[in-house]
DNA sequence: CAATAAGTTCATTTTTTCTTGAACTATCTG
DNA sequence: CAGATAGTTCAAGAAAAAATGAACTTATTG
């Protein structure tokens, strides 16, 4: 270690009370999202630290594998949640958080829910053309069923732009 | 099987093409939000029926075990994804699918993401508080991203009203 | 009341998902 | 170039989540 450069120290020995409890939040709000707890790990860590974190500062704090912070950077970094920053004289790709609570529901969305979702669209089209192999008594209450489920995609679909005004904007008075 | 009442008819035999496409589409929407597959099946297989089903017929027809139906039906209830029906002559309890997105949201919601993200309101409030133990340096960067986190809080508060206006009211016309 | 049916519970097994760690690529550094 | 340093990959192990099935509880019914 060429101790040199004194902007990139180790950051090295145990968790302090706060970033504790910042680790102990990004794990909870993970769950809550059905992330790996290493990931909300990571992030709770990653929030909690004035400076930029490299993988090996993950892989030693909170004692995780390598591979897992590997992975989990990846994995943070593809969803937006942490954004790389580099510095000169370090070789190293360090991370800070990602702050815009816009940018992080969409990375979740699109990593978690857009996907599976996506294609449900198109399958309401195949549906509808089964409807005539169901026994005629029926078609009726199905066919309004496969509207109400249409419905509820297009539903869906008008919600986002809306919430995206109020998760980017700032935050205004009460009442 | 006294084959008296004509309404009970078991419901058996392999899923038409529409059941299966209905069930694989519930499968998928479960799968986007973290949800058993089998529950997600569950919900296919009642919102595919024109007539409410009973246990045995979620383990006849998705070929699942009497835990897993019991179980999952319970699961839907509670998330409101189902609701109980009764008819007379008949002493089973038997299901139909809620219709109702907004309801259906609430119930996963309630389920997997509230309960998890509640805590974390409270805990912002302890982590002002440690604060004070940071390095003086870092103490002013640090409560601002606390103010960040709790803009968070805040923001996720206010999107859910309008959301849910949009999505227990009527598809309005395109623009 | 004995037999049957509906439904629940929960210890065990199965499946899926996470994590690890060792081997590997690539890059710097003296 | 030899030796660190940074980071990736992926097979295998560990842990968590879901499904099974047998034993039970409660009704119901002849």
């Amino acid at each position: 270690m060429t101790d040199t450069a004194q902007s990139t120290k180790p950051v090295a020995g145990p968790l302090s009370d706060f970033e504790q409890s910042l680790v102990a939040l990004g794990v909870s709000a993970a769950s809550a999202f059905s992330l790996p707890k290493s990931v909300g790990a990571m992030f709770g860590l990653t929030f909690a630290s004035p400076v930029p974190l490299a993988l090996d500062d993950y892989v030693h704090r909170l004692d995780i594998s390598k591979g897992s912070a590997s992975q989990g950077l990846k994995f943070l970094q593809r969803m937006g949640a942490v954004r790389p920053v580099y510095v000169s004289n370090d070789r190293r790709t360090l991370y800070e958080p990602e702050m815009s609570l816009r940018r992080l529901l969409i990375g979740i969305l699109n990593e978690n829910v857009f996907p599976h979702l996506q294609q449900s669209g198109e399958r309401v089209e195949h549906l509808r053309e089964q409807l005539k192999d169901v026994p005629k008594e029926h078609r009726e209450l199905l066919k309004d069923r496969l509207d109400t489920l249409e419905g509820w995609g297009k539903k869906g679909r008008m919600v986002w732009p809306l919430a995206e005004k109020v998760l980017s904007g700032p935050l205004k008075k009460k009442k």
